[in-house]
DNA sequence: GACCAGGCACATC
DNA sequence: GATGTGCATGGT
């Protein structure tokens, strides 16, 4: 029974790594922002860029929405791909300003497959980015993949080798409760357990799902 | 010095 | 629809 499984997973990892408390923002807009810098990069690189927004009083909407994106890119320097990732920034807020007044509470009222159809139509907005938006800074129930969702799950067998982003969300949605809390906390031990063990090419010893079975060779994933 | 990191858009086939 | 490439800093 795959949700069982799903479910053993939660429990070992959540016995070995305890809350996570994710996501590491202040506010929602921080989280926003967040979810957009850490587009393949390490998040230490994206706090490092957010203190310099800070520091400059940039990180609210209506400040940044106003910022230099010569500028912006500047101070986003240290999240890596700076300029690209200025674009996406200001891409997001033309269209918060544009449809929705610069105001996030003016999102609240939109339906969950509404505002991740809006989130998609961004520039720079892909899949695992709007859900991470969705689920964090808006406590909707959608769950996060990543890359390491998808290793976890195939080396275990619980999903097949290629299967794309959307198959994998619908692993974890179709067979776990739908609970806002259990996918914050899954998603973020999903992405500690693949930074400590299950990483690219390598054997995991000590890993708190070593007991389990390996379906896949480590060598195709 | 190689490899990796909490992706995405775009070109090409 | 699948695959390849550019984007870039900082840690291991």
């Amino acid at each position: 029974m795959v949700s069982q499984t799903l479910n053993e997973i939660y429990q070992l990892l959540f016995d070995r790594f305890g809350p996570q408390h994710w996501w590491p923002g202040d506010t929602q807009f921080e989280i926003i922002i967040g979810a957009i810098l850490t587009q393949n990069t390490n998040w230490t690189n994206v706090e490092k860029a957010i203190t310099n927004l800070k520091a400059a009083d940039c990180l609210s909407p209506e400040k940044l929405y106003q910022l230099d994106i010569t500028r912006l890119a500047e101070l986003i320097r240290p999240a890596g791909y700076f300029n690209i990732k200025a674009k996406r920034l200001k891409s997001f807020l033309n269209w918060l300003f544009e449809n929705y007044d610069g105001r996030l509470s003016n999102l609240e009222s939109l339906d969950t497959v509404r505002l991740r159809d809006e989130l998609l139509a961004i520039k720079g907005v892909g899949r695992e980015t709007a859900d991470s938006i969705l689920l964090y800074a808006f406590g909707r129930p959608i769950f996060v993949v990543d890359a390491y969702t998808a290793r976890v799950t195939v080396r275990h067998g619980l999903i097949e080798p290629g299967a794309d982003y959307e198959q994998l969300r619908e692993l974890f949605q179709l067979n776990l409760p739908e609970d806002v809390q259990l996918f914050n906390e899954y998603h973020a031990l999903l992405v500690k357990v693949g930074k400590e063990f299950c990483r690219p090419k390598a054997r995991c010893p000590g890993c708190p799902l070593e007991k389990l079975p390996h379906t896949v060779e480590i060598e195709y994933f």
